[in-house]
DNA sequence: TGAATATATGAGCATATATTCATATTTAAG
DNA sequence: CTTAAATATGAATATATGCTCATATATTCA
């Protein structure tokens, strides 16, 4: 039983229905990209940081304020965010205004909670 | 200037946008509960398993074998996917079937998938 | 130009997590 | 009962990550 094999016996595995899956699977990249994406859903301050923007373009320091924590640990997460392209900003002096940058942000969010509220 | 209060002074602050959207935001459970969902989501073996049941009830063996992975390795991440209720199982012998539990997540992904695609 | 303010960022630390390895558990078959 | 096979699981390790702290950058205003 090496890593690369199966730990069960070739009888046991339903080959044409692995092959055929296989077959279908979106790319690997694809998937990747797309764990990447959940994967900035999944912290609670980046949620809550979506949740504002969803009603309203805000500044850092409202954010920072709004959910009681400090300016750098929101200018941390804007900038993954940004990175995810999820939001945008623009500069109005030394100010810098956040915003959604993303339609689909709120139907994945609007899916998933359906998902919390109906599993209990 | 201390940790609990924002970098920036109550005149540069948005006070009254700030009470508006604090006003309108979810209840921090369910927040932290989406978060850890999301948090599920956010690996690709967890994303490529649930993409091969999206196709077909499979056993943990023909997962393995599918995803060129260990059987430890699957079995440890179908137990997170069965702790956030989605996935099930039913015992043949000593097989064991995934299968998933919910018809959201489908949705979500197709969702997520757009985005990775249309940000490009 | 100099002080003040809003934001950004790098380093460090504490914590979370994905995989491996070894082993336990469960069930079938002889 | 004994062996074999499929799955589950605990411990350990390596890596990723969120926050803090200190500080840099950018912009306004006097």
């Amino acid at each position: 039983m090496t890593e690369q094999s199966p730990c069960c016996e070739v009888t046991v595995i339903h080959e044409d229905r692995v092959k055929q899956v296989r077959q279908n699977m979106p790319p690997e990249e694809n998937l990747f990209n797309l764990a990447e994406l959940f994967k900035v859903f999944g912290d609670t301050t980046r949620i809550r940081i979506l949740y504002t923007l969803f009603q309203s373009e805000m500044c850092v320091c409202d954010i920072a304020y709004l959910l009681d924590m400090t300016q750098s640990a929101i200018s941390h997460q804007l900038r993954v965010l940004k990175g995810a392209k999820l939001v945008r900003y623009r500069k109005e002096g030394r100010v810098v205004y956040y915003s959604l940058d993303d339609e689909h942000i709120k139907a994945i969010f609007d899916q998933g909670y359906q998902h919390i509220q109906e599993r209990n």
